[in-house]
DNA sequence: GCCATTGGTACCCTCGAGGGAACTATACCA
DNA sequence: TGGTATAGTTCCCTCGAGGGTACCAATGGC
């Protein structure tokens, strides 16, 4: 596996995972599964329509989750990981992982101002 | 491991490898180790100054690259990969399998619509 | 008639990442 | 005396991600 940067394919993924509520959704779609659209946002304070909507259209192009409209009124659309959005799992892993030592190491750093820096 | 969404620690792991050029500036110090300035800026054509030695700092600031500064005239500035930068490798690997696929994917999809990206 | 509910869309604005171009310092070389 | 090399910095600009607010459609409940 040769990874040449002149090809590296991290945007790829990058790309797809970056925008603000991105990851968010997929952990939640990932942990709770299939889930309409209002508790979707109730589960992500903070979050407007618009952009919830403007996410799940840009995961949805990219064939990582999937929209199901029901013809109901008032409407009811259901979103869930695609199989193939499952496969980003492994980055995520990783990056909660290493997401979480990172935020250790921060805090062991400036417990407050100056500890042991005394040789 | 539980992963609870409103603590959720990619946006960590994120925020350190969105950045146009991070990711490969990363690749570039992992495949080849200690790099000075101008051998790193030749490898990413298209980057300015500017831009290189905004990342670079970027990283820098961030405890992933580490930056020697030896006193000559002119000047030589050496970067290298530090032992927690190289813990983000887990994921770089990971992103590049899955972005790997990924291409391929779109590829098998529109079979007539990609043609000039192998170059 | 009036309102609530649900999942949107339309319009407009702000702010910062990214980037282009020019300038700097210092020493060596011809 | 001017040119070259290296690693920057400064100033200014553009463009798009993110976001705020308002509006819509169709139905059921009072």
């Amino acid at each position: 596996m040769k990874k040449e940067p002149e090809f590296c394919q991290f945007q790829e993924a990058l790309g797809i995972l970056v925008g603000k509520w991105k990851p968010v959704i997929l952990v939640h779609l990932l942990n709770d599964g299939t889930q309409r659209f209002s508790v979707l946002k109730r589960k992500m304070p903070g979050i407007t329509q618009r952009m919830l909507t403007k996410q799940l259209r840009e995961l949805e192009d990219e064939d990582i989750i999937q929209r199901v409209i029901y013809p109901e009124i008032p409407p009811k659309v259901e979103y869930s990981i695609t199989e193939y959005g499952r496969s980003l799992e492994p980055i995520l892993e990783a990056m909660h992982e290493w997401g979480s030592s990172h935020v250790a190491r921060k805090q062991a750093e400036e417990p407050g101002a100056q500890e042991e820096k005394l040789s």
